[in-house]
RNA sequence: GCCGGGGUGGCGGAAUCGGCAGACGCAGCGGACUUAAAAUCCGCCGGACUUUGUCCUUGUGGGUUCGAGUCCCACCCCCGGCACCA
């Protein structure tokens, strides 16, 4: 009898004889080749719960199938430690957010301990500490140098749950705070942002990069470049400056449709053209629309309504006079804040007309059209028509012609227009990293010198929301003197937003330690860029994107030489619970520590790798993970059970018996290095599983010699060694190996050894199964068509038929087409 | 509406270049062991029928091909993202 498989008691034993051997401790070695494996930091928001080990146990098997190819590979963990939901959990406990996050890390990281991997703990990072904000304050002097960071009024998106500011992207579809869900309301507030839209272009482009389309294709359409041309229409009013309104349009080509124009109901020039009996009726507009919520604006359901404010503007093209209006489906933070209407070539100005009876001018005509009037707007290309010279042309054509003609003229010229706004990083809220930035009465906005850094969040600050920052009423931290000429000052009392803290954080991990800057050049020269970044998807237009405008700022600084900060991106999917997400107010949260203790770590990873492939996610089962513990306990008495070579086996049977077994043995590793090369963990365990299940049968048979077993038990714990590590070192010291097998070479396969002595001919006729037959690979087409054809069940099939063709696929078919 | 990803047994899923559909696992059924149960091991396990076999079957309908889960066309459904962006 073997002693039983007990993953508790061989799981701390070696994750305790790890530490103390610092087995995974990594430094610079430039005489392997470097691997960057990186899974994004849990947020510190309490307990690792099962969908935390869907992105770490996976990515760690990886990480540690480089190792054992050789590469010397960094795979750090780290905390995402400030932001608002560790202060909403801090308000509503009575306690300080730092104690609150610490209390967290410090059982976040006992519950990633557990799992088995090979982070090395010296390098955590947590960017709480002021070693870690004491940077973030750095970059944010260093992107204001350059010019990158500025303070700007604009409307800006306001939760009133969370009594805070969001940027563009941290507010969902529909317009509700990402965070808590209440609806986003816009507020005109003085704000710091970066300016983001620096990299509008080059933020779209992925070059070089092995990431997701759908991540590719979501930060695309996020920058949402448009390309069109902006030109003027000509405005005459006694008493305005402006003697004209410019609009943007992507179809220069129907501007001879123009009937009208509209304005946002913000636009500065309503004012000043409103005449004086309109006034009344656009001011109750204005009202109105400034009562209405920012789901209700956005929602495309709702008729569009506007005014028309009493003014015309001059179209350039035919001098024809259109009236203007206002209407807040034209937005102000779009374009010029102002559109040209053409009703028979736009949707949304075709419905506008309808409603307020505006003329409806056809100016591309649709294929076969005979001048009626259209039932909806067309926007497909057409020939141009009622548009004076450019009658005729196709209206691709057309858009470059009218552009050339207002570039001319000077009544206009091509630009592009980006959906992406500035990256607004302002927070009025306590749990962060302060904006290092002095008002001085004297000098003005005066940035903290370096040598000032960092510049602390104080303990005592009464940091309940109450809209305003917090630490406005923190007279200790708000009064100061002025860098620049001693005057007294007061500081920035705003944080910045969390994801500043992420957006280098990855740079961090290289030198975690350094205090003379946020990172040594030597060891962010070896380390980065990240070779793999693993993370879930919902990053794809926050984190992922801040991640990479930031490192482009830098490259462009000089601080780092590359240009892009993860060179390949692989999302992981869901794990779900009973066909549902799994929420705390669902109540189906899975904690992994009850499975740890009871099947054991290995079990849960091997479990979380062979549920579904791993960009898919999949459903948690208690009954799967009892196959998988079943699957390890196999595993287990497989290899402790030994192996007597049987004497009953005649030379020639063995001899075959030991060319498969070899066989087989070279055609799981080359299975499970190609599945776990690509991610594909549910099948490098299924062919795991496989290997077992065969195993089992050669042992039962005992028809091989000593040596040839031991070789394949010993391939098959090298293989399991990433997924179940515990496992796999106890097992490799019971059968008499030097520790560690984590140390060991992974397998190699012999491509010459993999091929298959015989396969299975399959005979159709007509393309349907019929027979098959076991042949040697060897086999030529004339053998092969007369070994199909000498088959009793094929021939009646061929009987009384004539035998049109045959087709041959060397090693898979032959097909009999029969008339 | 637009963009991206999907639809295969009771369930999760597998299937390299167009070549044996359903690997591996779960659940289920039958058996061995046991006083019994658990555990373990062995066998069966898409459907129908006239069951040594035949036919049907990868969301639906068509097409290409000797041969289609895989390629092409049209449609339906699900998931994710974006959505008055001029």
């Amino acid at each position: 009898m073997v002693v039983k498989y007990n993953p508790q008691e061989i799981e701390k034993k070696w994750q305790q004889k790890w530490a103390e051997d610092r087995l995974y401790e990594v430094t610079e070695d430039n005489t392997k080749p470097k691997w960057y494996a990186l899974t994004m930091f849990p947020y510190t928001s309490g307990d690792l719960h099962i969908g935390h080990w869907y992105a770490l146990a996976p990515s760690d098997a990886h990480a540690r199938f480089k190792r054992m190819q050789g590469y010397n590979v960094l795979h750090p963990m780290g905390f995402d430690a400030f932001g608002l939901p560790a202060e909403n959990a801090a308000i509503s406990r009575g306690i300080h957010p730092f104690t609150w996050t610490m209390q967290n890390i410090d059982n976040m990281r006992h519950q990633l301990r557990s799992i088995g991997a090979i982070y090395d703990w010296n390098r955590e990072v947590n960017t709480c500490q002021p070693e870690y904000y004491k940077w973030t304050q750095w970059f944010f002097l260093k992107l204001y140098q350059a010019g990158l960071a500025y303070r700007g009024k604009a409307p800006v998106n306001w939760c009133p749950r969370c009594q805070t500011v969001l940027a563009n992207e941290q507010v969902v579809a529909g317009g509700f705070c990402e965070r808590c869900g209440a609806a986003v309301i816009r507020r005109d507030l003085e704000q710091w942002f970066f300016h983001i839209t620096k990299y509008a272009d080059e933020l779209m482009q992925h070059n070089g990069i092995d990431w997701p389309e759908r991540i590719k294709t979501m930060q695309r359409n996020w920058v949402g470049k448009s390309v069109g041309t902006e030109l003027s229409f000509a405005l005459d009013y006694l008493g305005v400056e402006e003697k004209e309104i410019r609009v943007f349009t992507t179809r220069p080509d129907t501007i001879f449709g123009v009937t009208f124009m509209v304005l946002a109901p913000e636009h500065p020039l309503v004012v000043r053209l409103t005449s004086p009996e309109k006034k009344a009726e656009v001011d109750d507009y204005i009202a109105r629309v400034r009562r209405r919520s920012e789901i209700e604006r956005q929602s495309t359901e709702r008729e569009k309504d506007g005014v028309f404010i009493g003014a015309y503007a001059v179209n350039r093209l035919n001098a024809e006079s259109v009236p203007i209006w206002i209407a807040d489906y034209v937005l102000m933070s779009y374009g010029t804040g102002a559109v040209m209407g053409v009703p028979a070539h736009d949707e949304r100005d075709f419905a506008f007309a309808k409603k307020y009876d505006l003329p409806i001018k056809v100016v591309i005509a649709p294929p076969g059209w005979q001048g009626g009037e259209l039932e909806t707007a067309y926007t497909e290309p057409g020939t141009m028509v009622n548009s004076g010279q450019f009658n005729g042309l196709p209206s691709q054509q057309g858009m470059e012609a009218v552009s050339d003609f207002l570039e001319e003229k000077g009544w206009g010229k091509r630009a592009i227009t980006y959906r992406l706004r500035d990256w607004l990083i302002s927070r009025q809220r306590y749990w962060g990293a302060p904006i290092p930035i002095i008002y001085c009465p004297n000098c003005g906005v005066v940035p903290v010198p370096e040598q000032d850094l960092p510049v602390l969040l104080p303990e005592n600050a009464e940091f309940k929301p109450t809209g305003e920052s917090p630490l406005k009423y923190c007279e200790q931290f708000v009064n100061t003197t002025c860098p620049q000429c001693s005057s007294p000052a007061k500081r920035e009392t705003d944080t910045m937003d969390t994801f500043m803290c992420s957006s280098w954080y990855f740079l961090r991990y290289a030198s975690p330690h350094c205090d003379t800057a946020p990172f040594g050049a030597d060891e962010l020269k070896y380390w980065l860029p990240v070779d793999l970044y693993t993370g879930g998807a919902e990053h794809a237009v926050m984190h992922l994107f801040y991640a990479r405008f930031f490192i482009k700022a830098l490259r462009d600084m000089g601080l780092v030489d590359f240009g892009e900060p993860f060179s390949r991106l692989f999302n992981q999917g869901v794990i779900i619970v009973g066909r549902q997400k799994m929420s705390k107010s669902r109540g189906n949260v899975i904690i992994p520590d009850e499975y740890v203790s009871e099947l054991g770590a290995d079990a849960v990873r091997a479990y979380l790798m062979f549920v579904a492939p791993w960009e898919q996610g999949g459903g948690w089962d208690d009954s799967g993970i009892s196959g998988i513990s079943r699957w390890l306990n196999r595993v287990w008495n497989l290899v402790l059970k030994g192996y007597s070579c049987s004497e009953a086996v005649s030379s020639a049977i063995r001899q075959k018996a030991e060319r498969e077994l070899s066989r087989i043995t070279h055609q799981t590793i080359r299975k499970v290095t190609n599945d776990l090369e690509k991610l594909r963990f549910n099948t490098m365990i299924a062919a795991l599983m496989e290997f077992t299940n065969y195993l089992a049968k050669v042992r039962e048979t005992g028809v091989v010699i000593d040596s040839a077993w031991r070789g394949s038990i010993d391939s098959l714990l090298l293989l399991l060694a990433p997924t179940a590590p515990h496992l796999a070192e106890e097992l490799w010291q019971r059968i008499g190996h030097d520790y560690s097998i984590h140390n060991q070479s992974w397998p190699r396969w012999d491509e010459e050894l993999t091929k298959d002595e015989e396969i299975t001919l399959v005979i159709q006729v007509n393309g349907k199964l019929r027979d098959r037959i076991a042949v040697p690979v060897s086999i030529t087409e004339a053998e092969a068509r007369q070994l199909a054809l000498e088959r009793q069940r094929v021939k009646a099939y061929l009987a009384s038929k004539e035998v049109v063709k045959i087709i041959y696929v060397p090693g898979r078919l032959v097909n009999f087409v029969v008339r």
